[in-house]
DNA sequence: GCGGATCAC
DNA sequence: TATGGTGATCCGC
């Protein structure tokens, strides 16, 4: 009957979860727990809060389950844990002799790029804590992170952490040409320059050194120095020979410096040893609870675990995982391409309505908004995507297909009525709408995916072209058809057993087989067979591997955020 | 094709 | 008092 005066009921894994995505990240503060604390006293009792506790315990729920798989898994008869890390090494050995050392890719980054741009505008501002945003913080100045304010974060928390903070609105039009001008500067290093949002971007630097007989150090030094005295603004760069390497460095001397990772497969992968999982791209915080369920802390646990990660290469996905491991990823740089436009949409949060008259205003207002966006952007599509979120912040998505185009608002309202009329009575925080199957209305000719393939492997800046295959490139990429044609051979197992002992416990006079890790289907454990089957199975998760590759990837969502700048703030700057 | 989830910026 | 917007991908069904 004592219940003793306990200060909190969260978990850790909830209250870490509150404070946001950007904490963690980045190097955390020392006194990160007490500033954690902080965070969920002020938002006990929110709904936002009580959506969070409900997510976390789902997430829970579902770590239990895996563990319960891998025991079954790990303990079922038959399984040979040595024998499994034994072919793991194999594939580590295959991608390890993959490896690519040839190309010196460049990630820079802006140091607090709106926070610093805002100085600019305003210098008494430099050297104190402010942040820019509305509700929700944009950016912190550096001043403003020592108290644990973070992008992300929610004004009314910030301002508990750290009562002085300043808080300044956005100058959309200001960034919008600062961006353009270092975009510009760094496409000297590279033509093929590729943006990763407002602030970074990817640069192969291998030509460039070579025609001016500089190192990479130096010529980063030159980009550098050339960003700040042509815009004032200080930029991090990492040096690596691939893109994720590269992003990774490029925080390790921030701000205002440059961090370049010795190009031998020792020194990389030492460097991975003891990185935080949660540092590559590409690896949220989800992704970090589930691994660190597993035992895996840092991309050196990777090894540890990896039979584990090969039993359950459908829930983590073994190769990645390995390619990450060893340091391996792409080292393609090249321009987003147009084509590449998968949706186009728009969406709003408003005070929480329930009236169904003020509700389809709103959905009025978006399908507005899109309609403009889509014009001046030149897409039609045919597939529209409904979002709502809930007072309680539940989201929920409804979707239809038409057989027609669909770019104007009364087109895009009248289906937005009727995917959103049949779910209410609501009470409504956020309503979107998203266009997708889309159309280019500039360059209509929509199979220029195999003209594209051939242009680029004869031109390309860089040669590994691990970039996105197109679904029209896979038959061609596919070295073998018969057995790549499906995706059926990926999936493995599903949660069902499979027999165990009858195959992997055979007579001495049958061939002996064992699991491949990464397909689980049984392979001969002869050298030559198991190599052959190997090497399939390798260049079907290629496929996947370059698919999974489009998040870490520098050519994600970038184009738009300079639209929607433009957009918000058409003041001193037009575009392209 | 649809809906939920995760991730980046 | 009070927690954003745009776009991509993957998985299960």
């Amino acid at each position: 009957m004592v219940s003793e005066p306990q200060p909190s009921q969260e978990t850790a894994s909830l209250v870490k979860r509150l404070a946001g995505p950007s904490t963690g990240k980045a190097g955390l503060a020392k006194d990160q727990e007490d500033i954690n604390r902080v965070i969920a006293d002020v938002s006990k009792g929110s709904k936002f809060y009580e959506n969070e506790k409900k997510k976390d315990k789902e997430l829970t729920k579902k770590i239990e389950h895996i563990l319960q798989l891998r025991d079954e898994l790990t303990k079922k008869s038959g399984v040979n844990l040595q024998k499994i890390e034994a072919s793991v090494d194999q594939i580590l050995l295959k991608l390890e002799s993959e490896r690519d050392l040839s190309q010196t890719i460049v990630h820079f980054d802006l140091d607090s790029f709106f926070a610093s741009v805002e100085v600019l505008n305003d210098p008494t501002l430099a050297g104190k804590p402010f942040a820019v945003g509305h509700t929700v913080l944009s950016t912190a100045s550096y001043e403003a992170r020592k108290y644990g304010v973070r992008s992300g974060m929610a004004t009314f928390i910030a301002k508990k952490l750290c009562p002085q903070l300043i808080m300044v609105s956005h100058g959309f039009s200001d960034y919008s040409e600062m961006s353009h001008k270092v975009m510009a500067i760094c496409k000297r290093y590279d033509p093929q320059m590729c943006p990763a949002g407002c602030d970074e971007g990817y640069l192969n630097i291998t030509a460039y050194c070579a025609e001016h007989d500089i190192t990479a150090d130096a010529c980063v030094e030159h980009l550098r120095t050339a960003v700040f005295t042509e815009t004032k603004l200080t930029v991090s760069a990492g040096i690596a020979p691939n893109t994720m390497l590269a992003k990774i460095c490029s925080d390790k001397n921030k701000p205002n410096g440059q961090f370049h990772l010795p190009f031998e497969s020792e020194a990389i992968k030492s460097f991975m040893r003891d990185l935080p999982i949660r540092r590559v791209p590409g690896i949220g915080r989800v992704s970090e609870r589930l691994l660190e369920s597993v035992g895996i802390k840092t991309c050196g646990d990777i090894y540890t675990y990896r039979a584990t990660l090969s039993l359950m290469d459908k829930q983590f996905g073994l190769v990645h995982l390995l390619r990450t491991h060893l340091g391996i990823a792409s080292n393609s740089v090249q321009p987003p391409q147009r084509e590449e436009r998968k949706s186009i949409g728009a969406e709003r949060t408003f005070p929480p309505l329930g009236d169904k008259k003020k509700i389809l205003e709103k959905l009025e207002e978006v399908c507005a908004e899109l309609e403009s966006d889509m014009e001046e952007t030149q897409w039609t599509g045919r597939t529209i995507t409904l979002k709502y979120k809930l007072d309680s912040f539940e989201v929920f998505t409804r979707a239809k297909s038409s057989n027609r185009w669909i770019s104007k608002k009364e087109d895009l309202f009248a289906i937005g009525q009727e995917l959103l009329l049949p779910e209410l009575p609501l009470t409504i925080r956020l309503i979107g709408l998203r266009v997708t199957k889309l159309k280019d209305l500039r360059g209509p000719d929509p199979s220029t995916g195999i003209k594209r393939f051939f242009d680029n492997s004869s031109s390309s800046s860089s040669p590994n072209k691990k970039r996105k295959l197109s679904l029209s490139e896979v038959d061609e990429a596919a070295e073998h058809p018969s057995e790549t044609e499906k995706l059926e051979n990926i999936k493995p197992i599903s949660y069902r057993k499979e027999k165990p002992d009858s195959k992997s416990r055979q007579s001495p006079l049958e061939r002996e087989t064992h699991t491949c890790p990464v397909c689980q289907k049984q392979v001969p454990t002869e050298n030559d067979a198991f190599n052959a089957h190997l090497d399939a199975c390798l260049s079907r998760g290629a496929i996947r591997e370059a698919q999974a590759e489009a998040s870490p990837s520098p050519k994600q969502a970038q184009g738009n955020i300079l639209e929607r700048w433009t957009k918000l703030a058409p003041s001193s700057k037009k575009k392209s």
